[in-house]
DNA sequence: GTCTGCGTTGGAAACGTTTCCATTGCAAGC
DNA sequence: GCTTGCAATGGAAACGTTTCCAACGCAGAC
């Protein structure tokens, strides 16, 4: 059995210098010969040489892996979300580890235990409850983090959306078209999206002068039978609603599948405004109004805050804010409410 | 700065213990005394100590990690596989890697080299091209693997997903309705689903004694755009299909929103079966028939297989083969074509 | 010709574990 | 009372790198 691995010995060897020339030139160091670099390089090629993950990790105290705790990848904006990230920090070298948090504290606890024994470089933390002392706790390390769209007040850098300008805006919008009966469906979990969203409808109404109907806010399971159950029942109601305002893909098909199960039509009977912009929102006839944010924004957002800290390049410990901003685009899913 | 890591000589200092008896508490050895696992972990609890994996990873050959290359999360089926398999073999101590291969070649090729650098336990892959020379040379290794409804001929174990009798059934059903002008719109990918879907399609003409409408076969790019322009020109062609089957969630949102864009009405006018199931296809009215594949199935197998080999449990060598059923469930989508 | 300084190199320590091997203590067998 | 065997333990080597430090060679200055 010669299937022995390769290492930076047998490397060093075959190109008649040291090990520590070999690690130099590996590493890119600069105070390096051309004639060692090309021994050297000779040797890896040959040899098929591939340092060891474990050993540079352990004698660096560097492990180029960025830890990525969401709740749930099932969830396209997550999804997109994390496409985006990998791809941006690839390119700097960093590998991402994915978890789903799953709204479950303890589970995120586990998460944040193991992202700090595999001694991440970094990390990018989307928490289902802002509160939960572990979660806290585990955050207050030096460790290199980005908090994502989450209101917690610690010490690591956050990429926040912007919620409540986006809702009013679109709120705006269907009260200038004449609505005053929207209906709002958001999720139930407790975190900073749905609060600002709610903060966002509430505003609206406020600017205009108007009550806002409470009663219409709706907060729900985003499954898709709860939603379809939600938005059909709201339309069966005595004094129905005459838009809706819904988040996320899923809830978005479902809303749409409801509207047409209650034989009303986009936009006569029913305006409809999407939190989240699915490629399909812009198919549908009419298309979708949306309120949409780019992900490929908000990723590099969160690299660019997180490199500066991995690479220890901006020195000032204060915690950063960078504010994304969501784009509303009002297509033909909106127009004035039939009068009754 | 007193900030220095807690090692594992400090726990076994605190213990009055042996570096070595600390190490076989924490690793659950059998030869530890009660007395000495109390004390290493009274003193663990105490200080706060946490493994350092790169040192364990080194020492002990074996990184507890997985990595996993599938072409993209941002399809909702494998967003859905991703998070089973991370829950399965997280309860088993393994953590997951993924990484998107996007179907480019040279990204997987780095993908690959990264797994063998980080010395991954095991790898699950979805290649988006099965012949690359590059990915076959680097599956040419002896790291656990499990390759996921691909058609390759290497040595690794695999879980294919049973398309061409699920796509057998699904055609029966609208040729014993009565449909003879069935459109099949699958990805342009050529990997085996598509390829299995197509060969399906046809055997279930041909069972039937019927020729094959070929040219009703469309390989698209699965862009809702791309969808609803393909499933609208099909409709307002001369001869259009009476009964459609499409592949996956974005896709089936848009040929819906094509549908009712041409003025059809599931199922009197058009009958419609989805491949993928997902939530919204079962609150449209009617809900829409679908192929539908488990997820935790298709987990729980690629687990099981992986686990086998990563744990040496199974030693026969030979390539294993683990089949996945579709089931279709027929629903309210499809009644007979309307006469002409 | 000697000295200084710089760029390059070799050698060895260190990173934090696991695991092997030898040793110890103790009970059982004779 | 002496040997044998086994469970538990301590100590040290090993895992494969990076990085520190000392040494070296060589060019330029004096």
């Amino acid at each position: 059995m010669g299937k022995k691995r390769i290492d930076i010995r047998d490397v060093a060897a075959l190109a008649g210098v040291s090990v520590g020339s070999a690690s130099r030139v590996i590493n890119g160091a600069v105070n390096v010969s051309q004639a060692t670099r090309e021994k050297v390089e000779r040797a890896i090629a040959l040899l098929g040489y591939r340092p060891s993950h474990a050993a540079q990790a352990l004698r660096s105290r560097s492990t180029k892996t960025v830890g990525c705790m969401i709740s749930d990848v099932t969830n396209p904006l997550y999804a997109r979300l994390f496409q985006a990230i990998e791809a941006r920090l690839r390119t700097e070298g960093y590998v991402l580890l994915l978890a789903n948090g799953l709204n479950n504290a303890e589970r995120e606890r586990e998460i944040m235990a193991l992202f700090q024994q595999r001694r991440m470089d970094g990390i990018i933390v989307t928490p289902g409850n802002e509160r939960d002392p572990g979660i806290l706790a585990a955050l207050n390390t030096d460790m290199p983090a980005v908090i994502v769209d989450r209101d917690m007040r610690t010490r690591q850098d956050a990429v926040m959306f912007d919620h409540v300008p986006a809702m009013k805006c679109a709120v705006t919008h269907l009260l200038d078209l004449g609505h005053r009966r929207i209906a709002l469906l958001v999720s139930r979990v407790e975190v900073r999206p749905n609060r600002r969203r709610v903060e966002g409808f509430r505003a609206a109404f406020r600017a205009y002068g108007l009550p806002c109907p409470e009663e219409l806010i709706r907060r729900q399971t985003t499954s898709a039978r709860a939603t379809f159950d939600e938005v059909l029942g709201l339309l069966q109601s005595p004094d129905p609603p005459t838009a809706f305002i819904v988040q996320g893909t899923n809830t978005l098909a479902a809303a749409l599948n409801a509207i047409s199960a209650a034989g009303r039509r986009i936009p006569d009977d029913v305006s409809l405004i999407s939190i989240g912009d699915p490629d399909f929102a812009q198919t549908h006839v009419p298309p979708i109004g949306a309120l949409r944010i780019d992900p490929e924004v908000v990723a590099d957002r969160i690299a660019t805050l997180l490199l500066d800290r991995m690479r220890r390049t901006f020195a000032d410990p204060a915690p950063r804010r960078s504010v994304v901003r969501f784009q509303f685009e009002p297509r033909g899913s909106c127009a004035p409410p039939r009068p009754r």
